[in-house]
DNA sequence: CAAGTAGTTTAGAACGATTTTAAAGTAAAA
DNA sequence: TTTTACTTTAAAATCGTTCTAAACTACTTG
């Protein structure tokens, strides 16, 4: 499926400017990266683009479920191409983030849902530091 | 051990301002609250307080470890004074956030840590949404 | 295809959270 | 007590993000 039937699939309309992105963020490689940083990757490509639009686009792709946004204290927004349900690794002086498959983690006990919720997903966040 | 003690302790010393929200936040009740919710704590307890004060004051006290930042996508900073290891679920509708007890969850398997890297902390968050 | 219309992009302004500045104030050290 | 380093503050600045409103473009309908 090319990247514009995948925006097609998930009800948007294939803009120049949400293809320049998809044909960035969805090439299936997992990456992790900023409003800023796509920005670049855009002007590498020799393309350019309002960062009104990379934002709006950014937060489209994420309610459509293309990408995700992680959870971070960071004050700049952090998006996620790997969309399946896994972990991170962080490490918070340099705030480098690495994926850890949901294969490699198992949650024994976890604790009963409050009362009138669902369940919605669990995410692991391994904290790290440099060996000194 | 009072107020005065805890934050010569970690190195701090024990301003009026510092007091008043040692006073607010160390009274060994958890919490999770941002720099705008402590300012109206400290305003209803009578005082007031420049938003830089509140701001270095909180980074100082997470730093010293006398509370924790919640890594979390909203774009406010969210604190806890909660600094055991522990875990949270997160409504992403409201941005609610609960406590679990680090021995509500088991991690039965965990991916080895990356070369020259320590294990600096696991966080567990459950995202829940309403039951429709 | 030819309108029509609903959704999209954009530059720039606005916004909200946080940090910086620099001057005045205070706690601890000498 | 004097000195020194640290702290507080109001206000300005900064930074990430969202809003505005006008121009543009994709899709729909005839
Ligand atoms: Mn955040
Ligand atoms: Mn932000
Ligand atoms: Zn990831
Ligand atoms: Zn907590």
């Amino acid at each position: 499926m090319d990247n514009k039937e995948k925006l097609r699939k998930v009800g948007l309309r294939p803009t120049k400017q949400r293809m320049i992105i998809a044909d960035i963020l969805l090439d299936g490689i997992n990456r992790h990266f900023t409003a800023e940083n796509l920005q670049n990757e855009i002007n590498s490509s020799g393309n350019s683009m309002s960062i009104a639009t990379i934002y709006n686009c950014l937060k489209k792709f994420r309610n459509c479920g293309l990408i995700k946004q992680v959870e971070s204290s960071k004050d700049t927004a952090i998006f996620d191409t790997n969309i399946n349900q896994h972990h991170h690794f962080l490490d918070e002086e340099t705030g480098e983030l690495i994926d850890i498959e949901n294969d490699e983690v198992n949650l024994h006990k976890l604790p009963k849902i409050p009362q009138g919720y669902l369940n919605n997903g669990v995410e692991v966040l391994i904290k790290i530091k440099k060996q000194i």
